[in-house]
DNA sequence: AACACTGACAACCGCCGTTCT
DNA sequence: AAGAACGGCGGTTGTCAGTGT
């Protein structure tokens, strides 16, 4: 069907088939990871030199953890590791052993998803809420609520290392059940821990005393997810909001041109601390990544305030 | 049972710096 | 010195399996 030369120029993509693998391994063992190109020059396989290349250090690279799932440990590695040094995915996979840059990428872009969806799904709540109590909530209320992760059902891996305490009430997923003022939600859901950032009154809400509610969605039942259920159970430690990581905006859609007017705090202000140590409820907002809510619409301000 | 959603994973693409000719 | 080839890297996309509705 193919003439010589397109037979010569045909590149395969796609899955990798073993005796593809086969042959690189064996290049490998004769000639070394290197010289890519010529695995296709010399006719062995029809793949390009990147396209080996990668398959070797991704797949068959001696003694990579293909198929284990990231330990605590190392995903508090890759967590510190990114917010020293950004997306260097090599560089923070040179400091796990069994891991690539791929892995780790990966690994970081589930995470942000997740977020992102978390995110997502709380301010459409917001909206949908909005739209209902729109005669009776002035908007400047509307900014966006937080919902607790969504838990799969799934529990592969190492068991986790969370405590017991950190199960919550089981609640209803993902819809407003009723407009709760946040220092009380705080309250009645955060896991009893000991820590005190519980009943402070908040600045932030004196502002919207004379309203008493602002939306809340409800928190879905929790189940065995380790690495949702590992964020929930940290939110009152120190170092919970840093963990999360830099959160860039632009990665949920959204663009470093608007950002929040929020008649209460200045968002240009980052402060990561732990939940429990509040001095008063604005650090409660203060503690979200800095760019969290950029671009959302700035609500109106009223004119009291 | 069918469908939708989600996470995990594999692989490709484009850019860029380095090396080779 | 300049252009081509190569290799490394980060971003993105496609696929598949598991789970929920």
């Amino acid at each position: 069907m193919h003439g010589k030369r397109e037979q010569e120029e045909y590149i395969r993509k796609g899955p990798w088939k073993e005796e593809e693998d086969e042959i690189l391994r064996n290049h490998v063992k004769k000639y070394g990871p290197r010289d890519w190109s010529s695995i296709r020059s010399k006719g062995l396989l029809q793949r390009t030199g990147k396209s080996c290349r990668l398959r070797w250090v991704n797949k068959l690279r001696p003694n990579l953890k293909n198929g284990c799932k990231f330990s605590v440990e190392e995903e508090r590695v890759v967590i510190e590791l990114q917010a020293q040094f950004g997306n260097k995915w090599a560089k923070i996979a040179s400091n796990l052993s069994g891991r690539t840059d791929n892995d780790v990428k990966n690994f970081w872009s589930s995470r942000q998803k997740r977020l992102a969806r978390i995110l997502q799904t709380s301010s459409s709540a917001t909206t949908s809420k909005s739209q209902k109590n729109n005669a009776k909530v002035p908007n400047y209320l509307d900014f966006p609520t937080f919902e607790a992760p969504k838990f799969s059902s799934s529990s592969e891996g190492e068991p986790s290392s969370k405590p017991q305490s950190c199960s919550l009430p089981c609640i209803e997923n993902s819809e407003v059940i009723k407009m709760v003022r946040l220092p009380d939600l705080i309250k009645s859901e955060m896991p009893s821990s000991g820590t005190s950032h519980v009943g402070q009154e908040s600045t932030l809400f004196e502002a919207y005393k004379s309203t008493e509610e602002i939306a809340f969605p409800k928190i879905p039942e929790l189940n065995n997810d380790v690495g949702s259920q590992d964020l929930l159970c940290r939110i009152d430690e120190p170092s919970f909001i840093e963990d999360f990581g830099p959160l860039d905006a632009s990665e949920f859609g959204i663009g470093p041109e608007n950002h929040i007017g929020f008649p209460f705090f200045d968002p240009s202000v980052s402060c990561r601390v732990g939940i429990d140590s509040f001095k008063n409820n604005d650090d409660f907002f203060d503690d979200f990544p800095v760019d969290m809510f950029d671009n959302i619409e700035p609500p109106a301000i009223p004119p009291n305030l």
